[in-house]
DNA sequence: CTGAAAGCGCTTACAG
DNA sequence: CTGAAAGCGCTTACAG
């Protein structure tokens, strides 16, 4: 066995290389690469039979410089979000792909720098957009005079003024509350996400809303990252700041939940949820580990993306759908992590 | 305040629009778009005067057509890998960004599901492939033909045939194993990954070559999935197949471990690691969770990624580059999950 | 430095 | 059903 050479580069065969194989026009090798086009049996065989010989591979930029429909959307996501829900871009790839849509994909360091990247999904002429970054209202009339479509995905624009898929992540927190109130919590602490997170706002917003609606207004509220050491820390922070645990922590997701159990566990020596109740959001695989089983409201990632796929590839073909807000619920998830009678 | 009302969806403007706006030819607005090239700083201000007016952003599919440059790269992941390694993604398409590159994202359900996605990347006349799905040398040849560079991320091409970047596994597994030994473990049992999985079978296959050579040649395998839930499983299964536990679990990934170790403290009423050891391999977040620090080897993922961006984009600029193979050694963490002396 | 022109690989009216 | 031709929005020799 002699060793075996790499061929040298080749180009890619073109429409026109078959076409003069098969001894046809190259517009009949075009129809016959088009789904719905008129050509006759015997012209297709031939045309197959050299496309394969030849290798040809119809091209999608070229077809979508001249069709202006490049089958590409832009997905736009913080690399939190990916790190907290990794099913989300694999989901929203998979239903996109068996469309026959294309991602290309852009990743964030913060939500912030969202800007450059809406500029660079415009030059590559995605036919649309899925944003898990929150987008300014210059930046949605921006895509809106572009004619691009665009979904927002846990985020929502300010007056509804751009298609939007949600979790309603107030009320999940209104479940989580009414159950701690209703087993006899009274002290409350609450761990926030980051300060730029729209989610974290409106779960920290919810929760302390609703304390207050039942009567609970002294509650104490430390800035989490939504990592879990942030969550750890956070424990730790609260117990100092009071100089006692309160009954009940509030965690903007389920992470830091994890991190506060730990560390009331191993840092302090605290039952969990005999001596302190704590509760999450997401539903986040290590929520279910035997070690936490973690009271949260789990995200219907699944029906999200899938409402999100539909929601843009419907805008996409007719542009001037207007500004759907598809809101969901979580599921409660009961738990053991709080103290619940 | 009147009503605001969406503007019709505008064609975006082309580079004929500019010139004709700056009373300029194309060709010369193409010149000022372009970066080396040669325009004279009046008639670039009169340009970018016009661009901005006009709202004009170069068309890249465009721009790819004539220049034979996508600037895409086509990224294929299994969903597995993207649920345990969240990280690798975003940092793939940020070190990609950086250097003017997009992303063009595949996902699979299965890696034996790469045939169709490699046509589609072709299709879409990526620049280079980055594929995290073990390729057949039939698949290695396809893409050699085509002239499309690829980079293989912790797989291996049969007799190297492609360039790749790996963790060594099985180094991983050397000092895993040694530790155990050193400190008096004698039976031992094996959860393995998927069978599909090269790494799993790197993995377990050096665990067991090394158990092997210090002389240990009775192991008991059973075949998990990666999933937490099938390391409880295994562990479970373990001690029905044994009728005990033994001293060690090596487990093909973290995630395994946990549910291992889970499954030993709330299933079983044993302790670990007075009772039991347990060793994982990937350094994912959970491993370092208070309730288990994992002993464990962690995949030095930055440098991995950092590796295979730059050599897909060494092999985009010189396509007959040779097929390196980057090996990365992963960080032994001690952990306490294992009793080591 | 600047412009006219060809061409990247397709799709799609338009005739025949 | 089939082919010749125009054109999608760019880049890039080639002259001037």
């Amino acid at each position: 066995m002699t060793q075996e050479i790499n061929p040298p580069v080749r180009k890619q065969a073109t429409s026109y290389d078959v076409a003069r194989l098969a001894g046809v026009s190259q517009s009949a090798v075009s129809r016959v690469f088009k789904s719905g086009a008129s050509a006759s049996a015997k012209m297709r065989k031939r045309v197959l039979a050299a496309a394969t010989e030849i290798g040809y591979r119809p091209n999608a930029i070229a077809r979508g410089l001249i069709t202006q429909r490049s089958n590409m959307v832009g997905v736009v996501i913080s690399r939190m979000t990916n790190l907290y829900y990794p099913e989300l871009l694999v989901q929203l790839t998979q239903a996109f792909s068996e469309r026959g849509i294309r991602v290309l994909l852009f990743t964030l360091e913060h939500e912030s720098e969202i800007n450059v990247v809406l500029e660079q999904t415009l030059q590559y002429q995605v036919d649309g957009i899925v944003t898990a970054a929150i987008l300014t209202p210059a930046q949605i009339d921006m895509l809106s005079a572009a004619g691009i479509p665009v979904v927002l995905y846990n985020r929502q624009a300010k007056h509804g003024q751009a298609a939007a898929v949600r979790c309603d992540q107030e009320t999940g927190e209104a479940w989580l509350v009414a159950q701690l109130i209703a087993s006899d919590h009274k002290r409350f602490a609450i761990i926030s996400g980051p300060q730029d997170s729209t989610v974290s706002m409106e779960r920290t917003g919810g929760a302390l809303r609703h304390l207050s609606d039942l009567g609970i207004g002294d509650v104490t509220v430390v800035a989490g990252d939504y990592s879990y050491e942030s969550g750890h820390q956070g424990l730790l922070e609260v117990h100092r700041r009071l100089g006692a645990l309160p009954d009940a922590i509030i965690a903007a997701n389920d992470a830091m939940a994890i991190g506060c159990i730990d560390a009331a566990r191993h840092r302090l020596g605290v039952d969990v949820p005999e001596s302190l109740s704590v509760v999450g959001f997401d539903g986040i695989g290590a929520s279910r580990y035997a070690a936490y089983r973690l009271t949260t409201v789990q995200q219907p990632v699944a029906r999200m993306t899938q409402a999100t796929v539909e929601m843009l590839l419907q805008r996409i073909a007719q542009p001037d759908f207007g500004h759907e807000q598809r809101v969901f619920q979580g599921t409660p998830v009961r738990g053991h992590s709080a103290r619940l009678s």
